[in-house]
DNA sequence: ATGAATTTGTTGTGCCGGACGACAGTCTGG
DNA sequence: CCAGACTGTCGTCCGGCACAACAAATTCAT
């Protein structure tokens, strides 16, 4: 979190040269490689500070001097050196659970999959068996790391509910798991003793389409994912809404029909009752072991049936609601909405417009994920680096050095 | 907005001074006379710190001195000097516009409404013939200030969707306004320039309570408005839910029930449409012309009707929406909603619980507003005095003095 | 081609803000 | 009455950023 939200503590000269640290490398991260020139502008510091929080950075090994771009050059004057990640540079964890397979990668500071690995996983499988597998993943992900890359953190997306003070998996239904302390479980089988953050896989997908996807730019968006649940992550002001447990979000159930089907969460007509993979997955007559696949099997239409023209409205009526309710700038659809939306995006689009408000309505629009199936795995990278861009300095003391014949050892 | 919000912005010592005589003057603000020592201690800065940004404040003539309170006073060691908002302090004034009357306050630091008046306001009312009467009753409030006070700014609290980026009304249901920059309307019928701050009278009433009135220590809460139409007050993080056009928490158009009545929006079945003043004064025989007290007609029930059950059914069902979407802390019922809750309590927790996820259930409190019909304008005198937290010495520097001279001349 | 203009990196200096230590003042408790 | 505890005040110090001056590298105009 950034010290911005720190809320009645006062402010010291400690504190300045930590936030603007870490907003130095925050803005590298997210832009790429950049000119000492474009920090200054953006910051609002001078040419000195900048560049002595610079060679900070590069001096702890976090950013390294680029050689003036070749390319386009624009405007009088001397050219300025760039500033990039590091290549040897600190790096995360990232590990995406999904409901039938587990994405385990590294990832380095700037959004970049360094390497990764997943393996598939048993449905229903006990949570040590799983967090067994990804031990595994992880290992082989480390091996090839450099020895004095440090490893700052591990951050896992849960498809389910998370609890935001410790992490723990309060529920997760397609996993069948009741409060499961799953990182702790994973620190396990490791060996080690990293920071390790879950949250929910939605609220990761919408933190990594905001940083670096189709939601860049905008401070206002959410990112609806359709796994076999229907789930949304949401970032209003630029930062990510989690409520006071950490299950903000949910909005697979709320109320579309009272007269609707029977929910697996015991009430009639929840919203995931119309447009949940269950659901499309009868109206299409896909078999039940391929709801997990939901968006492959959605890709393999070209044409769609009225069933999903159906849903498609369902979708967009349910949609209108979330409107009303966040006055997004940018609705993201991920997950199967995608495959779903590119085949029955009209009927989604008139869905919405029928029953939103005209104000709310005017300044939204419906996008496609911007990186792909990633964005959840990328987004538990970025939870995992956050606490380099609140303090560079402390972070990188408790990061851990040459991960790998630590593991082995 | 608080500078907590900035970006990507880097610190200099200059916003340091401002950050934190912004925030000796926020807690003072908010949690009343305090000793130095407190303050100390919860800014966490060194007590010759606090003892130089209290001394600037009181020079500035914010704060005065106050003697050591003469009351409890525990442990040992030099009692602490107190420390209180001047009595001839800054101020604001703030208005709510309700849909049958507008009340204006003078209101100082502190939350406290040193001279209040209000009148009826014309159903349908012209925009500037409402300004005018708003005007008049401005100069009636500043009649008694002190010359030296100055004033801060002016909030305005609106029944109606206000866009965020220039406090233009869109859109004010009750009223028949579109389109009204009511803001320009009332500098121009006082002929003062000062800054005015417009929002909707929910999200003001969710602010006020968040810091002075149920939701003190809360930042997860929701604000449930009950005047003619719904409308909610979002606070996530402590921060206002404001959305990209300022328009969001129109949860009175939710999806209730497809088969429902027709909606002024256009639509069937929105939530407003079973709760709404309109639909309770139909199942309570209520007179068309005190649909806008409603409030009081429910006061005079003692005992609820089935239809009034039904309603707060109705109602407790809804809340478990927002309560899945947003996981708050409280739930504050105001409005007609404070009156319904007394009556018909019970059926609205069993709605409630019947369709909200145990997760955020278990977490979530209902509670009545403690600022009583207050909360909106409070709210708009918080708006108003914002930016004193963010640079007293600035929101000063753009301050008027002698304010009543200045209207009468 | 050459000098002027422009822009950036570097260095040294100064200012400002908060931390810290020492001392004084005022209370409680024995 | 004195020891202990806590707060306010003062002077000093340190750290961080701004600023100015200079050097370096490039573009543009003539």
């Amino acid at each position: 979190m950034s010290p911005q939200r720190r809320t009645g503590l006062g402010t010291n000269q400690e504190a300045i040269r930590r936030h603007n640290l870490g907003t130095v490398l925050r803005h590298v991260h997210s832009a790429g490689e950049m000119s000492r020139a474009e920090l200054t502008s953006l910051m609002g510091l001078n040419r000195s500070t900048i560049a002595g929080l610079v060679g900070e950075l590069e001096s702890l090994g976090i950013l390294e001097r680029a050689d003036p771009a070749e390319g386009v050059r624009q405007g009088a004057g001397r050219p300025s050196a760039g500033v990039r990640i590091a290549a040897d540079g600190p790096y995360v964890i990232a590990v995406d659970l999904g409901v039938d397979r587990a994405v385990v990668a590294r990832v380095g500071l700037g959004g970049q999959v360094l390497q990764r690995a997943q393996a598939p996983v048993q449905a229903e499988g006990e949570a040590w068996q799983v967090g067994a597998a990804v031990a595994a993943l992880v290992r082989a992900v480390v091996e090839d790391a450099p020895a004095v890359a440090p490893l700052v953190g591990m951050g896992i997306s849960v498809p389910g509910l998370v609890r935001r003070s410790d992490g723990l998996i309060r529920l997760a239904p397609n996993l069948e798991w009741h409060d499961v302390s799953f990182g702790g479980i994973v620190l396990a089988a490791l060996g080690l003793d990293v920071p390790v953050c879950l949250a929910n896989d939605a609220d990761l997908g919408a933190l990594a389409e905001h940083t670096r996807g189709s939601g860049v730019g905008t401070d206002e968006l959410i990112y609806l994912s359709g796994n076999v649940g229907v789930g949304a992550g949401i970032i209003t002001g630029g930062h990510r809404l989690e409520g006071a447990g950490g299950y903000a979000g949910e909005v697979g159930h709320l109320r579309f029909d009272p007269d609707g089907h029977t929910c697996h969460c015991g009430n009639r007509g929840c919203w995931e009752t119309e447009v949940g993979a269950h659901a499309i997955a009868a109206a299409i007559a896909c078999p039940p072991d391929k709801v997990v696949q939901l968006g492959e099997v959605l890709d393999s239409f070209d044409k769609p049936s009225p069933a999903l023209r159906a849903t498609g409205t369902a979708l967009g009526q349910g949609l209108a609601s979330l409107v009303n309710m966040f006055n997004p700038q940018t609705v993201i659809l991920g997950g199967y909405f995608r495959a779903l939306y590119t085949l029955v995006g009209p009927e989604v689009n008139a869905g919405l417009a029928e029953r939103a408000l005209p104000a709310p309505l005017e300044s939204v629009t419906l996008a496609l994920p911007g990186l792909g199936a990633d964005s959840s795995l990328l987004g538990a990278a970025e939870i995992a680096l956050e606490p380099l861009f609140v303090d560079p300095v402390a972070a990188l003391g408790t990061a851990i050095d040459d991960v790998h014949s630590r593991l082995a050892g």
